[in-house]
DNA sequence: GACCCTCCCCTTAGGGGAGGGTC
DNA sequence: GACCCTCCCCTTAGGGGAGGGTC
């Protein structure tokens, strides 16, 4: 009894600071957080009173993701710890953590958004839509779009220059576009499957899809070689127009089919 | 061959989504994308191109720490997800982490305030310094401060009613204080081991701490007994006075320690 | 009777091999 | 030669027991 004055036993620890019993023994594990004392025969461990405060130190490193492993390089040789490195790991650590979290909240609430207009249109008939000018990597495509291949837009992404992920540019900012599209001059129809591209690449084989009002079409197939049939009423043969076939992003979907395709059509 | 026509090999996969190899086996194991196709002889697993989708649903998941388990409750038997109750769920659990590492940010800030308030004052030499008012739960204590004992303070905590955790209270937006004080009105010492309740909450055997302007003094050790010597200079036998010593949180500071004590008088 | 101990097995989302077939 | 396969072992911060002593 005499050794253990002044001290107290894990679960006073635990009740004191919060912390279970199983925590304090695996701190001790790890090599973290000796007990002050153990008595040889029964085992059990005792604690001095000053060891709660690194209790509460592991706690906030655990609270904040910081490995275990890490705190331990912060703690000198002599038991001493300068809290300003530390503090700044944390910060660093942390502020980038709740970055991404950020990054990936925004990148629902896009999808969401999207998801929003979308239902808005009706499956199966025309509708306008109003949309900006986007830029593509695209790759001539020799077959009939019958045979809409999505090996052909994966390739696609194999063969297109990479894009520095040292720049600025991330995924999650936009949800990029890709799908097959078609030029028609009046007399020649050039089709290409296509990846959208940021604003700020520059790619040789760029092609620009205006802005404008386009006529669009939803549907769970491709309806792209058909374009001519289905906008009958709005385009003739002698007319220019661009088509653009995509998927979009529905609120509700079969995870084992492709998502909605939306057609859409610029007169030119 | 033929039966693999339209189909993506892992390694597609693993390149056009950025998710590796090993993680798409594993997506696999753990039922939640099965390949479209398994080569019955070599084992090669071949995918179609819509699985994409599900691998970056997955991949949304993991970045934003949905356990996958919980990803598969929102596919219907029939493989249909409504994505409205997994972003609106997704949404939830991301912002409270995000909040919670927002506290703890907080909290390292605090701490940096306080070490860098106490940086600024000397050790073992007199300064003033204002505090604002401050409540405590209080003990009695019986001894004399020469064995401040900390299991007083331990016993402290274990006696105090409790706080009821369904408030809004969370102990990481303030730093609450404990240690011992002691009451002198110019022939009574009374002493106490006291820790600090927020504002917010009423107890019975709450003393309030005046605000004002105190003398302090920093040491390693206890000094609360002393106090009568220490301030010798400004307290006289017939003035009363409120003494509290407390720990502090020091910059640097040795973990099988106590951190630094300041003694805080306030002439009444 | 409440407290504490030591095993031992389990969890998430994979990564890192080794050893060996397949495109 | 590059690709893919199946084991098998490993990681974090503990939780949940079982079975058995200790305060």
């Amino acid at each position: 009894m005499s050794k253990k004055s002044g001290l107290l036993s894990i679960g006073d620890i635990s009740k004191f600071t919060g912390v279970s019993i199983k925590a304090l023994r695996y701190y001790e594990r790890i090599g973290i957080l000796k007990p002050a004392y153990v008595d040889p025969d029964s085992l059990y461990r005792y604690y001095n009173f000053n060891q709660t405060n690194m209790v509460f130190l592991i706690s906030l490193a655990v609270e904040l993701d910081i490995p275990l492993k890490k705190l331990s390089t912060f703690i000198g040789e002599d038991g001493i710890i300068d809290s300003k490195p530390l503090f700044a790991y944390g910060k660093e650590v942390t502020v980038k953590k709740i970055n991404a979290l950020e990054k990936g909240l925004k990148f629902i609430e896009l999808l969401e958004e999207k998801i929003g207009i979308q239902e808005q249109y009706p499956m199966h008939e025309i509708y306008k839509r109003e949309l900006p000018q986007e830029y593509c990597y695209v790759l001539p495509y020799d077959k009939s779009f019958d045979t809409a291949d999505p090996l052909q837009i994966a390739k696609l992404f194999n063969d297109m220059p990479e894009i520095e992920s040292d720049s600025e540019y991330e995924h999650s900012n936009e949800l990029l576009e890709y799908g097959f599209l078609c030029n028609y001059n009046g007399n020649k129809l050039e089709r290409y499957a296509f990846v959208e591209i940021p604003d700020e690449f520059e790619f040789e084989e760029r092609l620009t899809i205006p802005a404008g009002v386009f006529l669009c079409r939803q549907s769970d197939e491709s309806q792209i070689e058909k374009v001519l049939d289905i906008f009958k009423d709005h385009l003739d043969e002698k007319c220019s127009f661009i088509a653009i076939e995509t998927e979009v992003f529905p609120g509700m979907f079969d995870i084992s089919k492709s998502f909605l395709n939306e057609l859409r059509v610029l007169v030119l």
